[in-house]
DNA sequence: AGATATCGGACCAGATTGGTCGGATATTCG
DNA sequence: CGAATATCCGACCAATCTGGTCCGATATCT
């Protein structure tokens, strides 16, 4: 198959929340309007903190912000910090490929990557933020 | 993630071979070929038989052969002839999603699948026997 | 008739992912 | 200072998905 995954998916939406709303805003908060499971979206949103998209805020009052301008932020972003870096081949990613020097295809479809990177890449969070 | 299966896989290597060689070609011999597991590239294989991508003939000198000119087998067309269509969001794929009527990113995502699409729809199997 | 190929479904096991839980730390407020 | 509330972080469980196997049936050529 070809889809990301939910927590991902969770991870545009809740960009996209924060986008639109100023100030700190708690994962619970954001979890509730879009009834997603709290806990998970937290996670979520840690792993966007670790790579510095978001910044978080401990404490009575904390909550998440945007570390740096949506229009800044794109979807390959999003994606790769949450998911791991993008491969569209299996032998990208770790499983051990048998057909590794047979493998006919593999060449062809690293270009393909980079066209569908570039896609990602142009669509940023301001722009889903937008529409 | 955001990644093509191995069935995928399996069968774009298999288009490729047939497109680079001429006569019928039996999964076996692909298999071997590949060290890809028979069985399995068997199953694939139908998948693209159903869908009218291959043409198989049965008996002792059976095989498969490519139902059309490579060049106007594109990438998306197998994708969709093993996996399904394509779904980039979770929603799309039967997954009984929560969001649904507060979902705010599945619009804008439709339009990135749509250029995803248009990039994996511009490559042939033609184009990928070629490099 | 027999050998070899696809066909087609059911079936199993391992990996991945969605989702949960609990303790630790930081911050604000009474 | 202490209580409340938030993030942090890892471990953990459960369900789904996918890779892979198996078996009987059918077709075709020798």
């Amino acid at each position: 198959m070809f889809q990301l995954s939910k927590k991902s998916d969770y991870g545009l939406i809740a960009l996209k929340h924060l986008a639109q709303h100023s100030g700190s805003i708690s994962a619970r908060e954001i979890a509730m309007e879009y009834k997603i499971p709290a806990p998970l979206l937290a996670k979520v949103l840690q792993r966007l903190v670790r790579k510095g998209l978001l910044i978080s805020q401990q404490g009575i009052n904390g909550g998440y912000v945007l570390a740096r301008d949506p229009a800044k932020i794109s979807i390959v972003d999003v994606l790769e910090a949450i998911d791991g870096p993008i491969g569209i081949t299996p032998c990208e990613r770790g499983s051990n490929c048998e057909q590794m020097e047979r493998c006919s295809v593999r060449d062809p479809l690293m270009k393909i990557k980079v066209k569908v990177v570039r896609v990602l890449g142009d669509t940023s969070i301001y722009e889903l933020a937008m529409n």
